[in-house]
DNA sequence: ACCTGAACACCGTTCAAGT
DNA sequence: ACCTGAACACCGTTCAAGT
């Protein structure tokens, strides 16, 4: 057949379709030739456009990373709590909708532009609120973990809804075969309830800090 | 060949060998081919002791998990602050000993009797030490959250260390290629202050939970 | 430059055959 | 019951061949 008059593929097309294939049947369906068959193209293609899955697979990942909204750290008007509420909130939202790429996030974050974008967002919108610098790294750092954690432990499947697996065994899980109906209602209630004593802690946090130079801190 | 006149196999020995596989070498390494080969033994007859490659993955899993120490929830002499610390850090511990495992953590976690050990132990010291059920079943989901998320940032490689790749675009981390040297001690950082937050945040909540209730909360 | 089919070295899993 | 080798339907990736 030979080259064709106009390319048939682009990296965008390749990477948005993997991403429909991995949103419709997981993480594990997503393969050079299911993709090309679903690109109407023959499964060494790719290859001229992407260079390796392992690559690809970090491509589609960024791309749902890049849904985040980070403007709230350029509003002048929100202060740091309000910032990161918000912030973490739309980190959870763009990850819930791709709940299948979350165990994808484990690999190679230091290679995808848009996770940079939101650990400079966020780092300049703290140190702009007052956080020395060393703090602000660290609350980047364990955000993350918590909104990725959640995002790992809500959409993977909870208790088992056999009442039967808990009898005897777990002394406190008796009423547990409930919560696989209400998972959704629990895992928001968990992520809103951390995301709260987070922030109450930091703000805690804050205020020493603040008190301990004397008061005198800007902004 | 056929039936050996002592098996040379157990599941037990399938699951630790499967283990070593994977620290040695990351998930991504182990296939029954090379497991069987470990095992001195070809690949079809793991399937005379484990059902499927998914199923083996799981128990893996849970022999990690069976490495938290859940002693302090039931230790009388230390309040719900200081079990949660320390039951979160010997989670986090487990494990940062087997990091390759770590996106495996996304699967299945209601078919592992570690997992549902845990929940069973963090839930019952909770409601032991004041904490209303529905408040207990959150807590133990956030900090499963926070744990989980760390693992699995922690150990993922953190930013290049490639200037670079920062200048220009990237306005706040103009010193982030300086991370890779100390990623550790600020993993650790993160967590530690992260860990802070989470209590003192719920401190917080418990003793205005006290208060409403009259400040006649037993224990 | 960008597609194709053939080929290579892998997978997980099934199954008949052996003891 | 528990191992074996052969076989099936898959993988990711390379590469010569076509235009």
């Amino acid at each position: 057949m030979g080259r064709p008059r106009r390319p048939m593929l682009s990296r965008d097309r390749i990477v948005a379709t993997a991403l429909t294939v991995v949103d419709a049947d997981g993480l594990e369906a997503l393969s050079t030739r299911r993709l090309a068959a679903e690109l109407g193209v023959s499964g060494p293609s790719l290859y001229n456009h992407v260079t390796t899955m392992e690559e690809l697979l970090d491509a589609v990942v960024d791309t749902v990373v890049g849904e985040v909204d980070l403007s709230m750290f350029s509003d002048v008007g929100r202060d740091w709590r309000t910032a990161l509420r918000d912030w973490a909130r739309s980190y959870r939202s763009a990850l819930a909708e791709h709940p299948n790429i979350v165990p994808a996030l484990a690999h190679g974050m230091g290679h995808r532009p848009n996770s940079l974008k939101i650990a400079d967002a966020v780092f300049g919108g703290l140190v702009d609120a007052g956080w020395p610098r060393a703090q602000a790294t660290r609350i980047g750092a364990l955000m993350r973990y918590f909104v990725t954690g959640s995002a790992l432990g809500s959409f993977a499947r909870g208790f088992p809804d056999d009442a039967s697996v808990y009898a005897g065994r777990y002394p406190h899980l008796s009423e547990a075969h409930l919560l696989a109906e209400h998972q959704r209602e629990i895992d928001d209630g968990a992520f809103e309830t951390g995301l709260d004593a987070l922030l109450d802690g930091l703000a805690l946090k804050f205020e020493r800090l603040v008190s301990d130079v004397g008061g005198t801190r800007p902004r």
